[in-house]
DNA sequence: ATGATCCGACAAAACGATTAGGCACCCGCA
DNA sequence: TGCGGGTGCCTAATCGTTTTGTCGGATCAT
């Protein structure tokens, strides 16, 4: 039976170069108080053993594990998965692994997975919150406890805390939709909102409410339909809204997978998209150029979020690492969208097409 | 300045409790040497305390890190979102946490993937491998580390190694798919598929070639378009065929997003699917059924995969922790698919509907 | 009464890396 | 020759946890 070839340590480094383990450490850490020589027989030693430093060990030492945490609701939403990917990609660089904890919209998951994380020494952090209030305490504490963290949100979540932060102005983006939608002739527009009047996504139905008013329209409660943000939470929430008697004639949906779903109920229902029914999500997932007919949305500039996302976290914990002079002031990102008009929007047809 | 509150240690536990911190150590690691007494105190000062163990030092000492690696090509494809975030749910409640590698089709960022992870002392490892002969190498190192290994496939790679392996019958449900079309009464077939000829997803591509075989039609090589595997992809390999003199009626794709691609394509260039064009995927994803027309395809069942990866990487660890008498035999898990005939596949027309 | 056994708890040695502090040694200069 | 000050490397302490071995004392059998 082979016997499990142990992985190399600093020691054995140490050892095959003829130095002691410190000379070694100092090497790799690029310290310039040591000779050439030694730096030499060093790193040779260590290619010829194919030496990897063991993070755990380091970690605990350094009391940071070279981790950054990412806490998305949906990491399916394509959505979630680009920018995951794109983040992972810029801290992967800088040999940062990521770990992903996705919560639904429960709070007490988003909990559960910051002790989770604080338990591996996490250096940062990267949050999508649910609920800022109920987690800024538990994100406080772990600032405080030296885990850089950054929020994204592009609707105003837990403005005000000493967070940093990227922010897509989706107010603006969303109110253009809005404005796209008026400007073609619909007067009955209905908005597929996010979960619950509780967690009412604010820059989303902002626009969609702010809209309504500029034109003189009233948004009445029934406008607005709370989901979930996924396929099915929209299939579903369509199907309740265009079985109304009287039905809109356009909708706003919160994302592009509620967009998806509003717009398989419009199918099933018989309704022909764009002429019976206008559609807009938002976010412009991949997919959305694809579909039959391809997706009007507003688009979010994911690669430029996960950008500033990696920038944000990576120069924070570094600023973390040195004790300089201040505690660096919380920094801001706001990044556009831009309405990407497709076939799923059109003037509104002559009337509904099926009984009111 | 508020000094940075110190996560409690072991050490903080034992004095608050009144014992060592070995006792604390066998108390929360369930030993029974312990009186009833000192458990009591240990727990309750825990609790107190909110004592979390600090998994480096713990992964350090025993050197398994509670981390579970997964090596996927691509985390964006939904499927493997999919899959993704049920493997992680079953890990979860075994408190593994889960890094996602995401490789491409670059077997050296395979290599990378494994040689970081190891570095973290992972547990165990789940590998959806590119080219597994020359992947085979380095995990079967991996696994003589200590770290068990679980490799999914639908086709075959790396049959005979000695890893635990998920598979999937994806030949049996791409025979229905074409036994399907043809019945269907096609009889110009083309399949899109993975990367390169080199590569060449022998399940699929087998089970295309032995379907036309059987029903005595001939397999010319430029029924076969090689692509990647993402909707892109699908979508210029799609323009490429559908732009050919003699274009076949029904085409059988890869995987879903391939066949979502090829769909756009079909419709820009004036195609009515599934009047001019049938289209078969591979995978059902959730979003095929919400595509008009809703897509074709042969159903992975991905909650079972997932739950047979946990179970046997799991299993895997556990029999590893223990030097029990033998290493366990690798274990063979074979899950079938289901073809699920929707709206992009029936009889062909008269006869293609732009110049030949 | 005495040796054997056991029980509960603890001290101490790992695990692999970083780093402060110290110790030779060598150079130049007085 | 003696001394100061650099180099260049090493020793040792440390991070938080697990685990082996030990030890005092109680229990038990003889």
């Amino acid at each position: 039976m082979p016997r499990a070839p142990r992985q190399p340590t600093i020691i054995d480094v140490a050892r095959r170069a003829g130095y002691s383990k410190s000379a070694v450490s100092l090497v790799l850490r690029g310290a310039t108080t040591v000779s050439a020589e030694a730096r030499q027989r060093v790193l040779a030693a260590a290619a010829e053993l194919g030496y990897r430093p063991n993070r755990l060990a380091r970690g605990l030492r350094l009391a940071r594990g070279q981790v950054v945490g990412m806490i998305v609701q949906d990491a399916q939403n394509p959505y979630f998965s680009d920018l995951i990917r794109r983040v992972e990609d810029v801290l992967l660089q800088h040999d940062y692994d990521v770990i992903i904890c996705e919560t639904g919209q429960d709070v007490r998951r988003e909990e559960q997975a910051l002790a989770r994380l604080s338990g591996r020494a996490v250096d940062g952090m990267i949050v999508y919150p649910t609920d800022s209030r109920r987690l800024a305490a538990s994100l406080a504490d772990l600032q405080a406890g030296g885990v850089h963290c950054v929020l994204l949100g592009g609707d105003g979540v837990g403005s005000g805390l000493a967070f940093d932060r990227v922010e897509v102005a989706i107010h603006d983006g969303a109110l253009a939709a809005m404005e796209h939608l008026i400007g073609l002739g619909h007067r009955r527009l209905a908005f597929v909102a996010g979960v619950s009047p509780q967690q009412p996504i604010p820059e989303r139905s902002g626009a969609f409410q702010s809209a309504l008013a500029r034109h003189g329209m009233a948004c009445r409660d029934d406008l607005i339909v709370h989901c979930g943000f996924r396929l099915q939470d929209g299939y579903e929430a369509g199907r309740e809204l265009l079985l109304r008697p009287n039905r809109p004639t356009a909708v706003f949906a919160v994302n592009d997978l509620v967009a998806i779903g509003v717009l398989r109920a419009a199918r099933e229902l018989g309704l022909a998209v764009p002429r019976d029914l206008s559609v807009v999500g938002v976010d412009d997932i991949e997919l959305a150029a694809y579909l039959n007919p391809p997706l009007t949305t507003v688009a979010q500039p994911i690669d430029r979020i996960a950008e500033a996302l990696g920038d944000l976290v990576l120069s924070g914990i570094r600023a973390r690492r040195d004790p300089a002079v201040a505690p660096p002031a919380p920094r801001r990102i706001v990044l556009p969208t831009t309405l990407v008009v497709r076939g799923t929007s059109a003037p509104p047809d002559g009337g509904p097409a099926v009984a009111d």
